[in-house]
DNA sequence: GGCGACTTCCTATGGCCCATAGGTTGCAGC
DNA sequence: GCTGCAACCTATGGGCCATAGGAAGTCGCC
């Protein structure tokens, strides 16, 4: 029988894909090795298990965001950086859903450290916001905050979850905005803390 | 055989505490049917599939948050009820992690009108809103970015997305501190828009 | 060239889950 | 007591995850 010569990342770039068409959640083995045209038990020699897998997405979606990510913010600074990256982000989650889902899935301290793309990530939002005048702590609340605003809206999005009729772009564009606001006036901003 | 005697709610209850237990998407019938003492199949007497007992925890999950937020939200208005609201919504996210997913899964607008406690919600929502001033489309803008917020937040504390040492129960505080001024000096608001 | 080792891939099997088909039994109402 | 329904059953099949154990292609080395 002739050798698909299969590689690891070819697994996994198949996975990725599939899980942009049909949902992360629908991504497995069986699946995966129709697509590939190798029997189910193949895929063993690839993969250790469905869970394996899907980490190898989270991986390589979280290294592919962080490449849009820093495409988008390249030469910009301040609010522009707020909104490339957003928009980034968003666009990045609009057109890959299924490896959208898989940069959230749980990771262990070792794994996570050890993906570039979760780290690369993390260390731009840290960089762009320093734009606005921050403590320590209140740093890391509003890069909280704002991680959350973002995922939440972009989940909330894909499932549908905004059925009023009102432009869900505007309510997007405005929403940036208004971070951007919240981000100056972050309160007890420059006091002590 | 002694009949159990079940009725649909009985099924749909067992099946919440389930998944607050395990997990909403680990929910499926072979194990509700091992708690209830029935045999698998005997599942469908009471539900058409696995989607529709999702369903079901979804509508009866939605019902319980929104008692949990009318009753916070009971005598308060303005600052003291967005907080009330939060976190309302966030210690409702954290007792029942599998009832608190179900509240999001997709439901035709048909089984959405149908769903008293999501209707109840999106009332609640909008009246604790008009206490800032924001225009029609302000309003319904600004709405959309709270609760993205206020979802992002419990949905990434859920996955242990706040890796970070510093408390993220201080980071909530001053997050919906954030979120309060963010509402009052929402960009625009006040001017034509 | 040919031998061995590794890798890729296979069939067979079993467990768990969803779902349907078709039968049995308890109970309510006449 | 009989009828009809509802609650429950066994049997079966399909999809998925996973392991066991074997076959075949490929590479290095003599």
């Amino acid at each position: 029988m002739a050798r698909v010569g299969l590689v690891a990342s070819r697994v996994t770039t198949a996975a990725a894909d599939l899980a942009d068409k049909v949902g992360f959640d629908k991504v497995t083995l069986s699946a995966v090795a129709r697509i590939l045209g190798i029997a189910e038990p193949s895929m063993y020699s690839h993969v250790r298990s469905v869970a394996e897998l899907r980490k190898g997405v989270a991986v390589l979606a979280a290294t592919e965001l962080a490449d849009c990510i820093g495409e988008a913010l390249a030469g910009r600074a301040g609010k522009d950086a707020l909104v490339a990256f957003s928009n980034a982000y968003r666009e990045f989650a609009r057109t890959c859903p299924g490896r959208y889902t898989a940069t959230h899935i749980q990771l262990t301290e070792e794994e996570l450290s050890r993906s570039t793309g979760h780290q690369r990530i993390f260390a731009m939002t840290m960089a762009m916001f320093r734009a606005y005048d921050l403590s320590e702590g209140e740093l890391t609340d509003a890069v909280r905050l704002v991680r959350s605003s973002l995922h939440g809206f972009v989940s909330l999005e894909s499932i549908g979850g905004f059925g009023h009729p009102r432009d869900v772009q505007k309510s997007w564009e405005n929403g940036i905005e208004a971070i951007h606001v919240m981000l100056t006036e972050w309160p007890s901003s420059g006091a002590a803390r």
